[in-house]
DNA sequence: CTGATTTAATTCGCTTGCTCATCATTCTCT
DNA sequence: AGAGAATGATGAGCAAGCGAATTAAATCAG
C-alpha cells in the first residue's frame, strides 16, 4: 500500500507547529518564541558563534539567522560584535539577560515531548526518535543531491 | 533518560521544512507551493468548501486560508462565490484549470515518502505514521485545553 | 421586534522560512 | 602584487503561520 493511502496530509508540519505554539505560550512572558529560544541554546553549548556557524547548526540560511539575531539583539538577549581576525564575520554573544531562562526552557521542552510522546514506551520513543532522525537525514541528502548545481562536465 | 537528553531540536520541523522545499521544486513549474497543492486537494475531496470548513480540514486559522484562498484564486486555481443562504460565508470552488495537476501532485508525494520513509520496512512505516498520528492528537488536545478559554466559576 | 451575541471573513502587524541579489572582505593563484 | 573567486552578512520580496481587532451578517434572548 502506497504511504500516500495513509493520508500524511502536513502531518510532520502540523506537528511541528503544534509544538511551537505550545512552546511559545509557556515562554510568551519571557518575550522568547521557540525558535529564539533554540537560538540561544545553541549559543549557551558554544558561545560567540559566527552568523554563519550558527546557521550551519540550525540547519537553516544565513538570511534568517540574520533577521533571528536582530531581534534577540534588540531584546537584549545577545550582542553582536565583529570577529577580530575576520572583519566580514560577526559573532553571536549572550548578554547577562540570558541566565534563567535555560531551566525555563528545558521545562517547557519536557512539557512540550511528554505530550507529544504521550502513550508510548520507551523503547517506542527511541524508535520514533531513530526515525524521524533518519527522515531528516535522508531529505536532507536529497536536497543536497537536487541543490546541488551541475557543473559543466569538462 | 529525558527525551530532552536527545537533543530532538527542532527535528519534526527540520523534516516538515525539508519535505516542503522538495515539494515546491517539483511544483514549481505549475507556480504552486505544497500548501497551497493540499488545499487544492482538500477541496477535490469536496469542492465548494466554506474557508471556515477549509481551514478546519487543514487544521489552521481562517486568517491563513483568507491569504491563501487570495493566492489560490489570483492565479485562477480557484473561485470564490459567495454562499446564498450566508450571506457572510464565501464559498471555494475549483476552476477548470485544475486538471492534470493532481497525478502531478500524488507523484510528488509518493517521491517525498520515498525519500522520508528510506531504509523503513512496511511494518515500521505503519508504526511511524500511527506515532506521528498519535502525537498530532495528543498535541491538538492540549493544545485545545490550554487555549480554552477558562470561563468564570459560577 | 429589538438588542446582544456569535459567526465568517478580512486587515494589520509580527515571526520564520525561502530565493535572488548585493556589498565588502578575504583567500587563491599566477 | 593583483585579478578573480569565494565567503559572511544583509536587503528585498514572497509564502505561510500566528494573535488581536474589525466589519457585516445571522441568530438568540427577552
Amino acid at each position: 500500500m502506497k504511504i500516500r493511502e495513509r493520508k500524511l496530509g502536513l502531518l510532520f508540519s502540523d506537528i511541528a507547529r503544534f509544538r511551537g505554539i505550545m512552546f511559545d505560550q509557556m515562554l510568551a512572558e519571557d518575550g522568547l518564541t521557540h525558535v529564539q529560544a533554540f537560538a540561544l541554546n545553541h549559543l549557551h553549548n558554544r558561545n560567540g558563534l559566527t552568523q554563519t556557524e550558527l546557521a550551519e547548526r540550525m540547519d537553516v540560511g544565513t538570511v534568517t539567522v540574520s533577521g533571528l539575531v536582530d531581534r534577540l539583539e534588540a531584546k537584549g538577549w545577545v550582542e553582536r560584535r565583529i570577529d577580530e581576525k575576520d572583519q566580514r564575520a560577526k559573532r553571536i554573544w549572550l548578554t547577562s539577560k540570558v541566565g534563567g531562562i535555560r531551566q525555563k526552557m528545558f521545562d517547557g521542552i519536557d512539557q512540550v515531548n511528554d505530550v507529544a510522546f504521550e502513550g508510548l514506551s520507551d523503547d517506542e520513543v527511541d524508535q520514533f526518535i531513530d526515525m524521524l532522525k533518519n527522515a531528516k537525514v535522508k531529505l536532507s541528502d536529497k536536497l543536497e543531491d537536487m541543490g546541488r548545481k551541475t557543473l559543466p562536465p569538462d
